[in-house]
DNA sequence: CATATCTCAGCTCGACTGACATTA
DNA sequence: CTAATGTCAGTCTAGCTGAGATAT
């Protein structure tokens, strides 16, 4: 395996996520997104309502940037944006029906890929695994406090 | 928490790799690095002697994009090539004393900020996270099958 | 006045594809 | 002839900063 003992925990998570960003992004491609918007789209359904700059701070990513991709899923109808009605200036946004069967096409096939990705790894080792994860994000701060 | 129960594994990865890739190029720019230089240079002091086609796949990337990593690193005297006695076309990558000193520089900061991020994973924890890591990288397929 | 949101504009970096010479 | 390597060139994506209008 390796020469020296035990590789770095940052750099085996770049590495996991470098192939299965590439994994994903084949697999959503197929249905016409990229890895970000699906992304997006996947935590709008999580999280209904949410503006643009809550998304931005949630994704580790600046609002201009998270503009880019908000606006081409509302182009395609993915999702849409109405107003807050307490505060003139902010936009929530929601997921559309279309936007909702296309990220069901996609999550199907993801799901698939995971399922293989995982197939050593325990029910119970996998719960274990994602709140070990969570409380990572956590502990590297920010982008949480915030609905 | 979060509305809905359990957030795909996938997601978690891509989360905590953005957060953690924001909080390791922070550190090792203070070293003159980049993100992709500091990997490069700590995947090569683990294996010297990789040719770039080799160091590109292992990393899941095209040889052209790692050739830049590496002309950089080594116009700045931090690696060094030489051509492989037995083939007369690769170019066998080493670090050179310069880069291991700033190497273990970057080191010893990212090592503190990865042990804020572990604070609440025991030992045995960390390595079975790191195992079950190796592990879904390899179920991911290639880039390991080499040297 | 301070803060947060949204948005327009331009930039950069790090990946990519294509093409080609060289070597095993 | 085929496959792998290294390299030059151009391209594109997805993030960034800067600046500014609007709303609380």
């Amino acid at each position: 395996m390796s020469k020296s003992p035990q590789p770095r925990i940052s750099y085996v998570v770049g590495r996991l996520d470098r192939a299965l960003s590439l994994a994903v992004e084949e697999r959503v491609a197929a249905h016409g997104l990229t890895l970000p918007q699906y992304t997006a789209l996947s935590v709008l359904r999580m999280r209904p309502g949410l503006s643009n700059a809550q998304l931005a701070r949630r994704t580790f990513v600046r609002p201009q940037s998270m503009m880019q991709v908000i606006s081409k899923l509302e182009g395609e109808g993915l999702i849409q944006r109405a107003p807050d009605p307490d505060h003139g200036r902010i936009l929530r946004t929601e997921i559309t029906e279309k936007g909702r069967a296309v990220l069901a096409a996609c999550d199907r096939s993801v799901t698939r890929m995971e399922r293989a990705m995982l197939a050593d790894v325990s029910r119970e080792q996998r719960d274990e695994l994602r709140e070990t994860l969570l409380a990572m994000v956590r502990r590297l701060g920010a982008g949480l406090d915030d609905v």
